[in-house]
DNA sequence: TAAACATATGAACAATCATTCATATGAACA
DNA sequence: TGTTCATATGAATGATTGTTCATATGTTTA
């Protein structure tokens, strides 16, 4: 990625049309600043991906641990655990040890917003 | 990706704790099928990219060409045109063309309350 | 029809990423 | 303390993907 929007600077218009200045204005105000945007790119790469999606599926039930959520999903526990990783990184999931389990919870309901919007859409 | 849930078929729990029968049905309801799943993640995947996200922030305000777009994001007009192509063949975008140029716009409101949830749990 | 402009697209390349394998850490129990 | 079970993690690998470059398609105008 090498630059964001670009309003201010001086820039070759397309030949046939212009871009109006207020229509600039109205879009840069709207527009969130490169930081919010790279941190909400990386949130939604989060849910890209369908072994984490259910992964969030199953927590939306109940907390579980890493060997149940394995082979609930008939996964490795190495990919389960790598994933549990970047759902606990984003914030997505809590964990609470319990002898030698590692019990896995969602950590707030606005994951569960998210992927019900998504959900609506996909319905059409 | 191999398999998917794992509720009927004979399983190998952990062996200090066991799996019980009513936990695997509730998960097994909220469980979305194998194809849904799919789908989201890959609707999700579409907004986990700064460029799509951008282009989608523009299209919040009003349609625009992608001349306009590429010198707005200050990108190549190639990237862009690459990126409408993804957001078009996910449905979340509509173009109509205007002489040489093509005008794309939101093709519903969906995206907006997906990306305001996103924006909302960002901010934590 | 030729030239110029706007957009689309295929191939190539670099970067990112999900999974696997091997192994390390941590906890319980004999 | 040694063994076993549960989880974490680093390196390697195959697959996916965003951008670039070159070029094709489509539209207008001289």
């Amino acid at each position: 990625m090498s630059g964001g929007l670009n309003t201010q600077t001086e820039m070759e218009y397309c030949d046939t049309h212009e871009i109006h200045r207020e229509r600039l204005q109205k879009v840069n105000e709207g527009m969130p600043d490169e930081e919010e945007i790279s941190d909400l790119s990386d949130l939604f790469k989060i849910f890209g991906d369908s072994t984490r999606l259910k992964i969030l599926f199953v927590l939306f039930e109940e907390e579980v641990c890493v060997c149940d959520l394995a082979e609930l999903l008939n996964m490795t526990q190495s990919a389960i655990s790598h994933q549990l990783k970047v759902l606990k990184q984003s914030k997505l999931v809590n964990s609470r040890r319990d002898g030698k389990s590692v019990f896995y919870s969602l950590a707030d309901d606005h994951v569960r917003s998210i992927i019900a919007q998504g959900r609506e859409h996909i319905e059409e």
